[in-house]
DNA sequence: TAGTGTAGAGAACGTTCGTTCTCGGCAGGG
DNA sequence: CCCTGCCGAGAACGAACGTTCTCTACACTA
């Protein structure tokens, strides 16, 4: 077997079976089976687990990523619209047979601890999300694009968190009339008023 | 030693150790070491270590629910100010020494597959905090404070998990904002409207 | 005082797992 | 044909860990 083939198929088999049961549960031998390859062609091309489930985490970045631009490029038109097509997204994704939550915070609880490799590839993906947001909301017209796509942000994450700890469908639109809320309340102020003062208390 | 004592100890070396550390990163030798319990003692408490977990996390979740409270309590005035008081002890929170993001997402993340018990204990703590998120919102004069409520639930859940992830302290304050814009947007909405049609597009 | 139950200390056991080693086979080049 | 090197299959190794067992000491009771 050719060896990117075999690299192929083992991050076939490492995400399959990572996500559905986590790291820990998961052994080498079991990875290889799955992937049809020897163990001495898995320890090559990946010299420890720590190596291999850095990798995994990196080829599904980069998975979702793309499948997440791919459907705000294909259902959004304006940068609100784009915005809220990231949410449209966020509930097809959670309504998937097998979603566990995020796999990356999910190997961050399982790896915080130890794992410095596993822990770079979560926050480099963190961080591109991040930037993916605030390049959408830079076409927002508002003051703050940055600080926008920081607050979505921060309702992405919880609603993938919450989805996985209490499957409930309800949290994907929750996500999305937070996200909506959000939104119009960042468009109804004023380009160049910073933000921070309450807007409807008084 | 008294029984009650060498749980108290058991319960108080799990939470430093597991918290810092992850779950399957300590032993239980190190907890009953930590505690100065014999492993006897240990397990005659604990019939297992999933127990043992369990038992941590139903500790923890009572003292974070009754520390969040106290806060709340003692710095909130009206109900949107109660609410908001919820993010400024998260900020607290955050800035702890030692804060690794919430316990509970990540012995999730790191039992998920296996640990019924453990499960059971996490979803308990998320629905208490979402019912406690709930209660306060009662007090707001919004048609649907349930549904705030579960925004602001995503916004906090969310904060945790970044700032877990990436620690940041403008984190705290990103959803601080987000909050106090979710909920501006609802007291701006006259009660009786129902949610979800654009408020700012047009 | 002898007996009984319980506790502490730690060895021991069995399993799992990451990683490496061994062995037989096969391909390619002289 | 022979030698070299790589590969697959799987045994083997060493460590870690959850759990149980053994042995000794000690408190309490008749």
């Amino acid at each position: 077997m050719n060896r990117s083939e075999a690299a192929e198929r083992l991050l076939a088999a490492a995400e399959k079976l990572y996500y559905a049961r986590g790291i820990h549960a998961v052994g080498m031998d079991e990875v290889r089976a799955e992937a049809g390859v020897s163990l001495k062609m898995l320890y090559q091309l990946f010299p420890s687990k720590e190596h291999l489930v850095a990798a995994y985490l990196d080829a599904r970045d980069e998975r979702w990523r793309g499948r997440l631009a791919d459907h705000v490029a294909a259902n959004g038109g304006s940068a609100r619209d784009r915005l809220l097509a990231v949410f449209d997204w966020l509930g097809l994704w959670f309504a998937e047979p097998g979603f566990r939550g995020c796999a990356f915070i999910n190997a961050f609880g399982e790896l915080g601890g130890s794992a410095p490799l596993v822990i770079a590839v979560v926050r480099r993906h963190k961080e591109s999300f991040r930037d993916y947001l605030v390049d959408l909301a830079r076409g927002l017209p508002t003051a703050d694009p940055a600080g926008v796509a920081a607050q979505l942000l921060l309702v992405a994450e919880g609603a993938m968190t919450a989805c996985a700890v209490i499957p409930e469908p309800r949290a994907a639109q929750q996500a999305h009339l937070a996200a909506t809320a959000l939104l119009d309340g960042a468009l109804a102020r004023p380009v160049g008023v910073p933000e921070g003062a309450g807007a409807g208390r008084d």
